[in-house]
RNA sequence: GGGCGAAUGGCGGAACUGGUAGACGCGCACGACUCAAAAUCGUGUUUCGCAAGAAGUGAGAGUUCGAUUCUCUCUUCGCCCA
């Protein structure tokens, strides 16, 4: 028999598609919508399994969607900023820029060959200038609502790559990428104003119904909205100093406060400039990440001061005035009052300081004896020591007793403080998106003009190792404007940036004068189902959602806050690892099994350790290569596959042998095509049955439903169940009518999946219209006989066949002709019966 | 430490709003074809038991006629934040 040739069918679809524009889109009014999106690549140079999965799940959505009706926007891009093609050019000698486009067209081919349906009229690429140099209007345009400033701050300094990082972007006190200890600078940044959409991005989730919890928390948390006090301490002192200002969350724990600590960079500080003793401890404050994390983890020391700070509350409460290392600027007002009792790190603190501890709150209502050793309290409990708050449920009513009390008194004021930073985005870094700015001799800030747009990035071929290379540009710095010199801002955008907006790109990716057409975009967004890493979840989700209030925030072209209606985030592609006896990695396609157990060296000359199965990656080099997958088992094959064996959200685990039984199920529902393509030919004869209609139904009914709750795993499941229903139910009579329409149906809802084999097969048959999903019809799939499941006491005892909506006296009389079930009940008294219709009896005695 | 989630055969996993646990696949075993092997096809495969039957969805309780599903406690693992 002839076998399937994937080789010559996949590519002659794909040149079919590509050829007749199958996949271009255009805006169409009349028709409803479809905005399919999966995260855009990084155009390292080859796809790996994770995009393979990505795509293939959004392809199988965005294929469905569109035999639906719907019309369907699906495009494609590349994230092409950003420092591998910095850290390649520098080891290979290329530029970034071509380095970047070879990879580019490589993946390209790569994708293609996958079967998906993308609008490729649509590709949009973010280091190419007429990407950027929309995204440079937008900064301005930020600029001009006040949604962009500079100002000088700390930063977390890679001293080996020269750049600052993100908080993100610190791990463990370490760079992501350099592995090196980062210090803290201070540098002047640009900074997106996230944070005047705390609120709006925090209630914005309420409304995402379609996205998932956990992401939805994970945005919570990072937004993290808190709820508490400023309270103002009067400072006693021989300097002109006042009042010192807090934000606390904890208000009630006043009474147990034992000292006040403030950042180095407090305004109080200036008093302290010329003391050598402050000066040493500022510079080892220094050492410290920025992260929450780092300052948590380090050792907590203290600069005594001179001051001393009154508790509000008690006018005879003193405590001591300290400079603090887990004290920043940024968070709050720069300065906590310390509660030792009632926090862990006050607690520290005033342990190694011999500070006083006090506690006042007391896990239970009367323990008045309550004590603090080594570990603070944070428990719920009741205040005590406490003057007029003792008594007080704590934390709710104390929190809110307290607040009361401080703003009659005018010592105080309710606040509301958000963990949320602003976005710096500035970048020491050659390969990213120019910021339009200039600087004039005196170093004022001007926008480089809108038709002077896009600033291009200079060519570089040669990168130096360390350092800004557009600070060394010196020609490319200059700018005349108006007969006036200025020298260009030499940071680049952080390249979230790039990937903030590009969903808006893609509905009118031509257009020149503006990121986006006004009219494209209302008619196409929201993005109706966004599809990518869970990775993504805080970061570039949040960016995004503020980019949309950011554009929508004073503008009545647009109104729209939330990019992204529907997410799904899908596992990783995981593999067995490998390593030898000296602990190197081994990669997959080193190894071989013999007798079917020993894993060996492919030579057979050395054992090898199989480890746990892990996430695919370079480094620990248990990665596949899908283009050597698909040269080997075709397109659907590896989209079979990738699908079938665990649930989309959750991790899959490669494996040779589930690819090589998804290209032999191919082959099989090849050979099953065959023969029905004989038996239609053979057919004249009348129906024996309804058997195959309502098979066909059931089955349309069932993808259906798996698709629409992406149980796409399911789908495949249901599949083989279609190949074996089928092989049997062609044996029996049926018209060729009858046999073509169904087998038909069937075939088209199988075409998201396996589209060349679906199409090729549609095409044998004499299709030749496009074809439209299938419906069921629910009355069709109604059975007239159903089994009944017979319980005694609870536990399942037999089955009863019956006519559907048989009535509970008539089960009964069926039951008493089954001697199997009627040997449990021999004579016992029964005491109740539950019917559930159509489902079961279960009989109590 | 806090938050979120998960736990089902040898393995990946299915089971709609509580109603036949283990669909489907992998693996394994046996059989057919073959001189033989591969491929292919067929049969079986939760555990214990010859069988009738019994037990069984991480552990323990609870609600219910009935719990993988709901509630509580615990254990382990994963992710996020610290």
């Amino acid at each position: 028999m002839e076998r399937y040739n994937f080789k010559i069918i996949e590519e002659k679809w794909q040149e079919y598609w590509n050829k007749e524009k199958t996949f271009a889109t255009k805006k169409d009014k009349n028709r409803k919508k479809f905005y399919c999106l999966e995260m855009f690549p990084y155009p390292s140079g080859k796809i790996h399994m994770g995009h393979v999965r990505n795509y293939t799940i959004g392809d199988v959505l965005a294929r469905y969607k569109s035999l639906e009706g719907y019309n369907v926007l699906h495009p494609m891009g590349w994230d092409s900023f950003g420092m591998p093609a910095e850290n390649a050019a520098r080891q290979n000698m290329l530029s970034p820029k071509n380095w970047t486009e070879s990879n580019i067209s490589n993946m390209k081919i790569q994708l293609k060959r996958l079967g998906l349906s993308i609008d490729w009229d649509r590709e949009i690429s973010t280091c190419s200038s007429q990407y950027y140099k929309h995204q440079q209007e937008f900064f301005l345009e930020l600029y001009d609502k006040g949604l962009v400033y500079r100002k000088e701050q700390y930063v977390n300094w890679d001293p080996i790559d020269q750049t600052v990082l993100a908080n993100e972007q610190v791990i463990d006190g370490k760079g992501w990428r350099s592995g090196a200890i980062v210090e803290r600078r201070k540098l002047n940044q640009w900074f997106f104003n996230i944070t005047k959409f705390s609120s709006e991005l925090l209630e914005g989730l309420e409304s995402l119904d379609q996205w998932p919890n956990k992401v939805k928390v994970m945005q919570k948390n990072w937004i993290g909205k808190s709820f508490g006090a400023e309270i103002k301490f009067k400072i006693e002192n021989s300097k002109n100093i006042d009042s010192i200002s807090c934000f606390t969350t904890r208000p009630d724990t006043l009474f147990g406060m034992s000292f006040l600590a403030v950042s180095v960079d407090h305004p109080l500080s200036k008093f302290y400039e010329n003391d050598e003793e402050f000066k040493e401890f500022k510079k080892q404050c220094s050492t410290t990440g920025t992260t929450e994390e780092s300052i948590a983890n380090a050792e907590k020391i203290g600069f005594k001061t001179d001051l001393i700070a009154v508790n509000p509350l008690d006018k005879n409460l003193k405590v001591p005035v300290y400079f603090a290392n887990f004290v920043l600027m940024e968070y709050g007002l720069g300065a906590v009052f310390g509660c030792p009792a009632h926090d862990q790190r006050d607690l520290d603190f005033a342990l190694k300081y011999k500070l006083k501890v006090t506690p006042v709150v007391t896990p239970e209502l009367n323990n008045l004896n309550f004590e603090i050793k080594n570990k603070a309290f944070t428990g719920p409990g009741y205040i005590f020591n406490s003057s007029f708050l003792n008594g007080l449920k704590c934390p709710d009513d104390s929190i809110i007793k307290t607040i009361e009390h401080l703003e009659k008194e005018k010592l105080g004021i309710k606040k509301i403080n958000f963990r949320l930073k602003d976005w710096g985005v500035s970048r020491q870094r050659y390969w990213g998106c120019p910021i339009p700015i200039m600087y004039d001799a005196d170093g004022k800030v001007h926008k480089i003009p809108k038709e002077m747009l896009p600033v291009k990035l200079p060519n570089i071929d040669k990168l130096e190792p360390t350092g800004n290379p557009l600070d060394k540009e010196i020609e490319w710095k200059k700018i005349t404007f108006e007969g006036k010199s200025y020298l260009r801002e030499t940071d680049t955008l952080d390249t979230f940036v790039d990937s903030s907006w590009y969903f808006l790109r893609f509905c009118s990716p031509q257009k020149n004068d503006y990121g986006f057409d006004y009219e494209e975009a209302k008619y196409w967004m929201p993005v109706d189902q966004y599809i990518g890493g869970v990775e993504h979840a805080i970061l570039h989700l949040l960016y995004s959602r503020f980019f949309m209030q950011a554009i929508s925030y004073k503008n009545s072209n647009i109104d729209l806050k939330e990019p992204f209606k529907g997410l799904f985030t899908q596992g990783m592609v995981c593999h067995e690892t490998y390593k030898d006896l000296e602990n190197n990695w081994i990669s997959p396609d080193e190894i071989t099994i013999k007798d079917g157990k020993k894993v060996l060296k492919k030579d057979e000359s050395i054992e090898i350790k199989v480890g746990p199965i892990e996430s695919m990656s370079k480094s620990k080099r248990n990665t596949i290569d899908p283009e050597k997958i698909i040269d080997s088992y075709g397109a659907d094959s590896v989209r079979l596959f990738i699908l079938s064996d665990s649930p989309p959200e959750k991790d899959v685990q490669w494996s040779e042998e589930g690819i090589i039984s998804s290209f032999k199920f191919i082959q099989k529902l090849w050979s099953l095509h065959l023969k029905i393509l004989d038996e239609i030919e053979k057919r004249h004869k009348k129906d024996t049955g309804k058997n195959l209609l309502k098979f066909t139904h059931k089955f349309i009914k069932k993808i259906t439903n798996n698709l629409n709750n992406f149980s796409y795993n399911v789908i495949i499941a249901n599949l083989h169940e279609m190949y074996s229903a089928l092989s049997k139910e062609i044996a029996n009579e049926y018209t060729k009518e009858t046999l073509e329409e169904n087998y038909k149906k069937i075939l088209i809802s199988i075409l998201p999946i396996i589209p060349h084999f679906s199409n090729e097969c549609l095409n044998l048959l004499g299709t030749k219209e496009s074809v439209k999903w299938p419906e069921y019809d629910e009355t069709i799939i109604e059975e007239d006989f159903i089994n009944i499941v017979v319980q005694i006491n609870g536990r399942k005892r037999g089955l009863i066949k019956a006519k559907k909506d048989i009535g509970e006296n008539e089960i009964l009389e069926n039951i008493k002709k089954e001697n199997n079930i009627m040997k449990y009940l021999n004579n016992l008294k029964i005491k109740k019966k539950i019917y559930i219709p159509n489902r079961l009896i279960n009989i109590i005695v």
